[in-house]
DNA sequence: ACCCCTTTGTCAGACAGCTGACAGTAATCT
DNA sequence: AGATTACTGTCAGCTGTCTGACAAAGGGGT
């Protein structure tokens, strides 16, 4: 269970000398935390690298959402999929249409590799989302969705590996698919059976990741 | 409720003139029916076009496998996914090694934009399903995967729609993500409910496609 | 220190969909 | 034709997860 659509950091890829006539194009927007910036539909068709901050890109029906990812600085999207965007914190976008960045494709062939790279790899991303939706259950995602914190984020010490969320309850059930009550009662039962120890509000330490690793599987 | 990833056809692509020292880096394979052709950790990583045949790729655990796509004729797929490929008949595949096809990319950037494209679908594609699966039950699913046949494979006549299905309950179960037994029983009542009706095994009619767009919402 | 608002934990009840079982029907093989 | 295998329909549990409700705890602002 990853946050991240792709790995590739695309501020680090700009930042080279070469890319310079390029990065230049994009325009610098700024948005306050918890606004939505982009929905379905929107009219204008494009892309953008967050810059600084985090965005949420979800998929909404009514009163229900499923968060498809977190994206942070060097995440790359386009606005005219079908999924909405929100601030989580302020932020900061770097911002092209997409026709621009097309035009540009043709003359820079090495964009496209890049381009294909990531399509790729947000493919990957979303098809092991629909695995983790068909064939486990919320124990599980939400086991995943721990260990992947712990190895990308973890902060490992002596008395195991500190994984700080900042995440609300509901927030988290949104990411793995469930709702606030199943995962607040799952998580409670984790920290009775000792998998997870709470240190603070939304600090969790993980003594035993393999007793973790485990726990999904009953 | 789509089976089909993409809607460019790449044999009707690839038929003209121009691309034809494209076609014949291409090499055929024959496969029979019901048979695995790739699995995840398959270790060549190719790139296959359907020339002939019907192919189901798919996800499994286990027991347990979902469909993500049909493929027929004219459509490309990658052997290095965590998807499994297997022929639903007897099948001709035109293969090529991924490396090949990135160096004749490089040499031609319109291969690039319409590999952009393909990508784009299956995405697009793939947060459909994702959709599907978080929002909506399987009743809904069902009547999606109706409408959607209806719509692109079905044969309009004065009785309304004909539809012809050449999938067990089983295969129809497993690309909606369901069970045999529950998509027999839906299936069922809406023959009862009459937004359905069994002309012949695997062949039904849609007389009032609006009740049947109805349906899926109770 | 107080109030307000957000977040968390927990529980009882409801229900959609899965499982396993069995009988009936259709297709395929020899 | 008969036998074997594959597929379909149905029903009675069972279970994982959601819903709604309420109380308690935390955080921030004044």
């Amino acid at each position: 269970m990853k946050t991240k659509l792709s790995s590739i950091n695309l501020l680090t890829e700009l930042g080279k000398e070469e890319n310079r006539d390029f990065l230049v194009e994009f325009t610098d927007i700024n948005y306050t935390k918890n606004s939505l910036i982009y929905s379905p539909g929107h009219e204008r068709d494009l892309i953008f690298i967050v810059k600084k901050g985090r965005l949420r890109l979800y998929l909404a029906v009514e009163d229900k959402d499923f968060s498809l990812a977190i994206l942070e600085p060097g995440d790359i999207y386009a606005t005219h999929t079908r999924a909405h965007v929100e601030t989580l914190e302020d932020a900061t976008l770097m911002v092209m249409p997409t026709a621009k960045l097309q035009s540009y494709m043709a003359t820079h062939p090495a964009l496209s590799r890049t381009i294909i790279r990531i399509l790729g790899e947000i493919l990957k991303q979303s098809f092991s989302i629909i695995d983790s939706l068909v064939f486990k259950d919320i124990k599980q995602r939400l086991t995943d969705f721990f260990l992947y914190e712990a190895e990308h984020n973890g902060r490992k010490g002596v008395m195991g590996t500190t994984v700080k969320l900042d995440l609300t309850t509901t927030q988290l059930a949104a990411i793995i698919g469930s709702t606030r009550q199943t995962v607040s009662t799952i998580i409670s039962a984790m920290l009775k059976d000792g998998v997870l120890e709470k240190k603070d509000r939304n600090i969790y330490i993980i003594s035993n990741i393999d007793l973790l690793r485990n726990y999904g599987h009953t």
